[in-house]
DNA sequence: TGTATATACTTACCATGATAACAAATGGAG
DNA sequence: CTCCATTTGTTATCATGGTAAGTATATACA
């Protein structure tokens, strides 16, 4: 995600009066100011994971497996199911981590079309290594600009 | 972006204890909140412009031009100082606003470097015609989930 | 039992973001 | 004037997001 550097000025967003529908500038305003902050933070978050050779939707993968109670895997779909990304990009994603060795896959004894992914011992040690730094990132207020 | 369908609760970020640094799960929950709420809203921005054949980024840089006051132009650099894109992503994208008649190009006498951009009728009347419905998506509210 | 439908996952292809390295033109120091 | 640093913008290549359509297996029902 990309963004403008400097907002437009709430002039600049009333200078468009005929279509600000029920709005006043400020209140637009304040959503792209939530929005660029967002932004900012979520390129910190990606920066983070990238210096350590992962992505955010890499560590998304390995976090809901290993959020799992009852058991140490889930299956394609189940993934596919808690996180918000379309499932070729999920599919390609998924093979990425088994070729680094964070995955092991394995199959589902009843239905050959099922595959289940679990962490391996260094996909947990990864994981761990990685959460006190992911939730620093994602607190720490952007001193660029 | 794309995003956890369900965000962790608060009890799942505690576990994490030893990692939180300085921060309770119910603030870090807060900016994931934030966080979540602000992916879903940039999804509806984009979407809304591929609807209309253009990108956010195309958006951008018809409105930064647009939006000059004393000029109907900017040059290549001047738009890269307001958008926090990279360069040859610039290129590209500017590349296709004037395949589609979006913007002229044209010279700088005295530097032959130099690249000017002035929107075309045909792209004044494509940003007007998005404004209202730009503003309108940019403010509502999530419905999806 | 055999055929249609549904489920689970993949393949092919495209859009749009990034970095590194480059060419062309300008401008300043000697 | 010449050479070198700077400015302006591009090319090449890659990462990671998406949609449409496909393969393989399972299931339902006549």
């Amino acid at each position: 995600m990309f963004f403008l550097k400097a907002l437009p000025t709430e002039a600049m967003i009333s200078r468009h009066n005929e279509d600000l529908g029920p709005y006043t500038g400020a209140e637009i305003l304040s959503v792209l100011t939530d929005l660029r902050r967002a932004s900012v933070r979520i390129r910190s978050v990606d920066a983070y994971f990238a210096s350590h050779g992962l992505s955010f939707l890499k560590f998304m993968i390995l976090i809901v497996i290993d959020r799992e109670d009852d058991r140490d895997w889930l299956q394609y779909s189940e993934i596919a199911d808690r996180i918000d990304v379309s499932k070729p990009v999920l599919t390609r994603t998924i093979s990425a981590l088994v070729d680094d060795n964070y995955l092991d896959v394995f199959g589902a004894p009843a239905d050959k079309r099922i595959k289940r992914y679990r962490l391996t011992p260094s996909g947990q040690s990864k994981l761990q290594g990685l959460m006190a730094g992911y939730f620093s990132v994602l607190m720490s207020e952007d001193n660029s600009t």
